[in-house]
DNA sequence: GCCGTCCTGTTTAACGCTAAAGTGGCGCGC
DNA sequence: GCGCGCCACTTTAGCGTTAAACAGGACGGC
């Protein structure tokens, strides 16, 4: 585990330390290519591998990228849903394959941030999980080179000259695809389930696709309703108790929740209620996680390209990294519906 | 984000570099209260980080500790089960709360492992999601601290002296503990269904386990057949549906699952087949993911304390940063059967 | 009163790397 | 044959930090 040195490298090759840095970065316009070839067998005989460290220290940048999550003391829940992960696997490979590295960190507040910016040289973030009321909190440097998932971050959109790009589904598209798909299935009794407390951006864009759709099918405004929930499966059955009156009452026939995990709990807690999904209510997810094959009935989703998103977020990323102005700040991964066991007709 | 550095706290205070750098690292014993009260009062006002590039360059220690998963380039279950996720929040959270950061790298061979370890100066690494036979072709610098979960790693206990250590559950009593649940129903026909093939030697201890738990309830030795899967949920299925004929035939009356994301798998596959779950057959997991209580029927299952395993993991391995010898080389958590609906009296 | 210690610092020399400036030899134009 | 530019390197300096050696004054013992 020693660690081999350019000055190794250099005493081997019999150059002086300048050249075999030269070579190992490429500059080969100031190598001869009979050196440049000398150097390179040295460097693959010795093992040699830069030290990010010493290289960080010099350059100014780091080649790391942090991904900062909501983090809570115990570490739970730090990547909350197979969402998350999902962009994560995506994002690290992504950036591996660009000479990039991941660090994996979770935060609580702006010092956190900060900190580990400045610590470890970090070339750019990538915040995953925030509500956009935890992320104005957080209150990110317009300097630092940041990607968020799923969020806005408030003077993002604004002020536009902060390094700042957003990454997402088509949201709207989403909310639209959900809309008709129940619709086109008789539905008139519709609930939008997820953080609509929140003053999310996502949110809200998911929530004016499914009214489009909603008033393109011909329904009246009040046809769509929200329901509060947080992203989790025990929010999901918790609501799904509480909607189970107005089921029954025929005021809800179906629902479409902002992720499959609260979908699932949606479905859970209507069915403990005594209802039968999809015969009594339809209710729909967001994201096809593996979890929507796995519940019975299988969720009709709306799927998102998570991968997509993870490849996404490290290319808007590199590119605020490098300062190219004309980056595009904002982009959104495609969706589809994907109709499965838990949406059918409307009953009656 | 200009950085603020050891110098400017110094000529801020009217003192020498090192004196800050004493102060900022707690050694003071070399300098007086007063003189480091005014040293921290300059760092907390001018946001003084130091910088993990510089310390780690000279001091030969970084703070770092690499995650190391099997890496396929498109990153495409990079964190494969929820067990993993769940290991890796508390890991995290526990590294933060020691002072570390983890860097997440997938990696698929000797020259990846060595690459990152070289280029950040990580202090060590946890390795997770490998087979042991993947664990053999990373060929582990004995020099290199490493965490081995849910894996041996050959090696490791033989030479003993590398700067290895494992973390597991306590897979024998997990094993024991599942035959018997299952015994205690009255099964006679079981299989334990899992990477059989593998060579693992998490499994064979699980295994062992429950074959002791079998003989323990007067049942001979070929009571117990494996049938080998992948750990993923389409193996689980595929399993289930060649399963089923065992159990039309009455050969199989139990499946034991070396996972919850499998065991839902084969209660799919059997359910898909025609058969009952548990009237028919009864499936039991392992992990007690979220998954587990997500799906229909809610999955009986040994739990195991996968925070805890993360906890485990960050300890052992700082014991072997710090290089101290007596630090134990091995570690398990505690597994506790939870029996919920998968599971019920063999049938006849 | 003198020497050894302790206390509280400071100075020096790296760590591995890169940007920028320097060097020396050789070919070429005229 | 002289100056110029260019090629292929080398030298110098410095990034922010720490280990180790050094310094000087106060204080105590005898």
């Amino acid at each position: 585990m020693e660690q081999v040195t350019l000055k190794d490298v250099a005493r081997a090759v019999g150059v002086s330390v300048m050249t075999v840095s030269n070579v190992v970065n490429g500059r080969l316009d100031r190598v001869s290519p009979a050196t440049a070839a000398r150097v390179e067998r040295a460097v693959a005989d010795l093992g040699y591998v830069p030290s990010a460290a010493a290289r960080t220290l010099v350059a100014r940048r780091s080649g790391l990228v942090g991904l900062l999550l909501p983090g809570r003391p115990d570490g739970v829940s730090l990547l909350g849903s197979p969402h998350d992960v999902a962009v994560t696997g995506a994002l690290e490979a992504a950036l591996r394959g660009r000479d990039h590295h991941l660090m994996l960190r979770g935060v609580g507040d702006a010092r956190d941030v900060r900190d580990s910016v400045r610590r470890w040289g970090l070339d750019g973030v990538v915040l995953m999980g925030f509500t956009d009321a935890a992320l104005a909190g957080l209150d990110l440097p317009p300097t630092l080179a940041a990607v968020l998932v799923d969020a806005d971050g408030g003077a993002v959109g604004a002020g536009g000259r902060a390094r700042h790009a957003r990454v997402r589904s088509d949201d709207r598209a989403g909310g639209r695809l959900a809309g008709a798909h129940l619709t086109g299935l008789g539905h008139a009794g519709l609930v939008l389930a997820g953080p609509v407390d929140g003053a999310s951006r996502v949110v809200a864009e998911r929530l004016a696709g499914f009214r489009a759709a909603a008033a393109d099918a011909g329904l009246p405004a009040g046809a769509v309703r929200t329901a509060h929930a947080r992203t989790t499966y025990d929010e999901g059955v918790a609501l799904g108790g509480r909607l189970a009156a107005d089921v029954r009452a025929g005021d809800v026939t179906a629902v479409f929740a902002t992720a499959d995990v609260l979908a699932a709990g949606i479905v859970r807690g209507l069915t403990d209620a005594g209802l039968r999904v999809p015969a009594d209510v339809s209710v729909l997810g967001y994201d096809d996680a593996d979890l929507a094959r796995q519940v019975t009935p299988r969720l009709s989703t709306v799927a998102q390209d998570t991968a997509g998103k993870g490849r996404l977020a490290a290319e808007l990323l590199l590119g605020l990294v490098a300062g190219d102005d004309a980056a595009p700040r904002s982009a959104s991964v495609p969706v589809a519906l994907v109709a499965r066991e838990s949406t059918g007709p409307a009953p009656g």
